[in-house]
DNA sequence: CTCCTGTGTTATCGGCGATATCGCCAGGAC
DNA sequence: GTCCTGGCGATATCGCCGATAACACAGGAG
């Protein structure tokens, strides 16, 4: 290990080449021609060494995924920033949508077959990109739930329509589903209205206090405490 | 063949059995434990009998689903019409995700894995009820898209909000994810005015929440508890 | 030079879906 | 009553799968 460089350079060439090998063989045969013997022959390796990179079959399937997904989003991330986050929100809709119906086996492998707790990696990196852009609305103001509910419920309109779209022929698929399934999840988590104008947490502060007496679920006294840290807030970190 | 009353009686006895064995494996250890070898052992048969029954896998794990998911119909199915189709459509809605959540891997049979063209049995006659409800919408006047569409959006949404709380452990799952979900999918396909939108506390709220960790004006244990009462906030009166 | 770790290679295990084959037996044909 | 035949149970088998044990070999560490 005195040259631990190039040898984990090696390992993880190898590594690479296998997956790169793997997804070829699982966009152009399906989930069934993703087995380890037909990786190994086309890699030109041998099945122990696909157990030595990836521990399992399990393992191998989340470097594919994840190698996948984030191929599709180098290849397609040529998008400039729009400036609106509900129109960048609309922006990684049809992004993720389109990933789908590209890759539907490793859409499959990400979202199907669904196992409480269990995440692989590239569905996480997913996740996590769908909450930056939910976060991006709660701070304009313009969030009318949780967050983590509106995530959720993106979330599950996606995955529907992707799988409802994949399960049809392909000449009978009518892309207005992902607009109306889009809007409607955008009609559900947003207000038109904004409530803050400006961002930061003192507009934000200074939007909520003016509709405090409103704010039926807290108990008096919590509205009271609210009220004054809010007040401080609107000040500023001064 | 002078007898083939009694002999496709006892063909289909044998059937039903098989059947109703494999529910179990199914119920019990998931996908996986449903094998050939294994349904044939528990059902005390041998596995050609399967072959020449059921044609090939496929063929037994879509009457396995059909038996399910009209198992589970015939369960529940003392709900008495409640006039309004709306009503009758947030029934059914709430039908279809109870049956999800109690049978994941009949769910994930059914629905995961999508291939086009291909629909099981059993979800096809879910399609169907599906798609009875939302004619009775339409009869009423009460629809603002093609059917077809509205059935799609439905499907995707249910479809999407069962996976997305499989995919959660079960202690994690709130519900409202699919109320809200199901009552953005009626908003996207009926002319139901929706409920007048007042602002209130939710929106500024949430813009305060994802900014928090820029409010340098309270300690970290403020912080702590303002962002509890942003979330119970952003629930709404409860 | 010797050891020791990591890799390539072969062989193997248990299980899977699917099928060929054969004995058997019930029921109709005559 | 006897023969024939079609479907069933049972066994064995094929090819493939995921996974792992066992072993030969290379090449740096000491």
């Amino acid at each position: 290990m005195s040259d631990p460089g190039s040898e984990t350079a090696g390992r993880d060439r190898t590594r690479a080449h296998i997956v790169s090998v793997a997804a070829g063989l699982l966009a152009s045969g399906g989930r069934d021609a993703l087995s380890t013997r037909a990786v190994a022959a086309a890699a030109g390796t041998q099945a122990p060494t696909i157990y030595r990179l990836f521990g399992d079959k399990e393992g191998l399937l989340d470097a594919v995924a994840e190698f996948g997904f984030t191929s599709y989003l180098r290849d397609k991330k040529a998008r400039p920033p729009a400036g609106d986050p509900v129109e960048e929100f609309r922006a990684g809709w049809d992004l993720h949508v389109g990933f789908g119906l590209a890759n539907p086996a490793l859409f499959s492998l990400m979202y199907g077959d669904p196992q409480p707790g269990r995440r692989s990696p590239a569905s996480a990196v997913a996740f996590r990109m769908l909450g930056e852009r939910i976060r991006a609305i709660a701070a304009a103001g313009r969030l009318k739930v949780g967050e983590r509910l509106a995530a959720d419920l993106v979330h599950s309109a996606g995955t529907g329509v992707v799988f409802t779209l994949l399960s049809m022929p392909e000449e009978r698929r009518d892309m207005r589903l992902s607009e109306v399934a889009r809007d409607a999840a955008i009609a559900a988590i947003t207000t038109d209205a904004p409530a803050v104008e400006t961002p930061g947490p003192a507009a934000a502060a200074m939007a909520l206090r003016a509709t405090l007496p409103d704010a039926t679920a807290l108990t008096d006294g919590e509205r009271h405490v609210l009220g004054e840290w809010l007040d401080r807030l609107a000040v500023g970190p001064a």
